[in-house]
DNA sequence: TGAGTCATGTAATTCGTTACATGATTAA
DNA sequence: TTAATCATGTAACGAATTACATGACTCA
């Protein structure tokens, strides 16, 4: 495989689930990993036809009636996962990061300290029902995947998303009250 | 302005400290936001050019000798403060995150634990080099910029920052030690 | 009957990095 | 003298989103 395509890499991860179609992986990708890795309709489906064409999945069209379009459900080869499992012990590559809020803060001198609460318990609000979703999560998944040996690594992902956003709750209600007290 | 070219605000926003040439931005961006905010040369340079277009800055040439390109500094303008400022008070865009370390964790069944145990570990160097960048920069900025009324903003992102890489520290070591247990 | 979801795919556009071209200045 | 940093800018490419086109199915 010649450059780096970590849309493919997702969407073979995901094949390794279980046979899906493009709409079922971007329902995947939207409830587990979009957390920190996102990726859209408009990458997935190209996706897919290039792991095809590089016989990392085959495609079997479950064919519905007469000029309907038909479902395609993908299912990794085994060479895609020798592909899958040689990107994974690669180099992590850096994390990008963009945070508009913290941008926004940065410059914050150029407004009032008023806004810049205004965003801050936006964000809260935010992260609080993430939290939720998070919690949520974590139990639907420890029932339904209870012997399944994806399950550790799921759990894992989503404590570092329970615990940063804990974080991010805390920061804010701190950065809040410290912005109040300027107000005074 | 017609749409939201984030790259002008973080330009602008620069500029508001003082004037400076493309270069320094740039060199400002990787020393301050770059942990939430990263902006390439190759944006920043037509940015500028953008914004002495829409009147938002203006370009003074400190020229040099002949046939040298000449420095070029740039200086907010008023309206250009004012655009800055409109920005700062529209709402905040969501926060987008690439973790390519979760997102091979996540597909962690697909390898072995001593793979994932050693992305965990050069993580953990990662950041702990970070946490001490983050130390140093909250120290030169406590006395180079005491009086300063951006301080007190810059010292809220940077907290960020080091409650963030706590967490992550923290999280990254008891994940090792979780999928150390999975190995005996 | 209308909203929501299932379902696939393309096109346009924006966003952003990297590499390249070019060359001066400065400190070890 | 040579490596690093200062300095500007463009071109090529790659990554990613959004909108659009199309239409079936399901449930209230």
């Amino acid at each position: 495989m010649k450059k780096c395509n970590r849309t493919l890499y997702t969407v073979l991860g995901m094949l390794t689930i279980k046979p899906m179609s493009g709409y079922e992986i971007a329902k995947a990708v939207r409830n587990s990993t979009s957390f920190f890795w996102s990726e859209s309709e408009g990458q997935i489906y190209p996706a897919l036809k290039e792991c095809v064409k590089l016989s990392l999945a085959t495609c079997q069209e479950a064919s519905q009636t007469e000029n309907t379009r038909a479902k395609k459900i993908y299912k990794i080869t085994p060479q895609g996962k020798k592909e899958l499992t040689a990107w994974l012990s690669e180099k992590v590559q850096p994390a990008l990061v963009r945070n508009e809020l913290l941008l926004k803060l940065f410059f914050g001198k150029n407004t009032n300290p008023k806004e810049c609460i205004h965003h801050l318990i936006q964000y809260e609000k935010e992260n609080q029902s993430l939290l939720k979703i998070y919690k949520n999560l974590e139990l639907s998944l420890k029932s339904e995947y209870k012997d399944s040996p994806h399950l550790i690594y799921w759990l894992i992902t989503l404590d570092f998303g329970i615990k940063i956003t804990h974080t991010e709750l805390k920061w804010t209600r701190e950065t809040i009250t410290l912005l109040e007290k300027q107000l005074a």
